[in-house]
DNA sequence: CCATTTACTCCACTACGATGGACTATCCAT
DNA sequence: ATGGATAGTCCATCGTAGTGGAGTAAATGG
């Protein structure tokens, strides 16, 4: 029987995950809850709770959490006053920046050993791949 | 700035699987034990526990709810009645099945249009990526 | 300026994941 | 045969995720 990459591949990032998390002390919730901040940048709590598919009172507590373990501030936004933004703490990024440095530059080394051609080829078939799981998942979520 | 395919498969994966669990009804635990069932075939749950580095008290619990949905049923072992095994059960199999199944179709409709030297160069680049991946799991538990 | 809406927090409650300890049944080595 | 180890469950307990409802503070609209 063949190999199954794509089962290996989602196991071996699912468990990556988990590794990060467990790494940085977070739980699900608040690894989750800290990466759409990352991501999106500053945001009110109003904004992260559609996202994460929570309501707004499950994500105090979590970001309680998170202001404590010193991830996330809560900062007044000053044309809102009733709204607290939440910002990553640029003091952690380093922390965050080291954990996934070791990943870039194992990926780039063995990279650098595909051609323009291939590397085109291994683009096309990642950029299906995504593809094709959004689309699953909208279905899915149907 | 370029697209970080790897952010991006990395989340598409993930949300891939929450939204699969949610499909099947079943939350994060469950559905993680249940993969391992279906992985692993019937086991005991003092094999699975470590797997899922849980303890077994607690799976007693999340074994309970998969039985009780249906989808793993609990067998003596005979070779050593103080175990019972865990065995996904067959008739829900369809159901896991037909999730699966779409998601295999997509995927093989875009991978044949790859010829064998391409196709030989996506299979290294998953090797790879699992193999690094499986590297910073090690390195980030120790 | 007052009523309504909005943003967030706090509270009580439910449910789950995990733990350690106690217990039962079974296996196995002596 | 019996004493110890092993497999699993049950129990009490803790921390946490999530809910809905109440409350506070601030913005907004007539």
């Amino acid at each position: 029987m063949a190999r199954d990459y794509g089962w290996e591949l989602s196991t071996a990032i699912v468990l990556f995950h988990e590794a990060v998390a467990r790494r940085l002390g977070l739980n699900a919730a608040e690894h989750k809850a800290l990466g759409a901040i990352l991501r999106s940048g500053p945001m009110p709590i109003g904004a992260l709770a559609p996202e994460l598919g929570v309501g707004v009172t499950a994500l105090t507590g979590i970001v309680d959490r998170l202001e404590r373990a010193g991830y996330v501030l809560r900062r007044p936004d000053p044309s809102d006053r009733r709204r607290t933004l939440l910002v990553a703490n640029p003091d952690k990024t380093p922390d965050l920046g080291g954990i996934f440095a070791d990943l870039g530059q194992a990926m780039a080394e063995f990279q650098s050993r595909y051609d323009e051609h291939e590397m085109a080829v291994i683009t096309d078939y990642l950029d299906n791949t995504i593809r094709v799981l959004r689309d699953q998942v909208t279905r899915l979520a149907s």
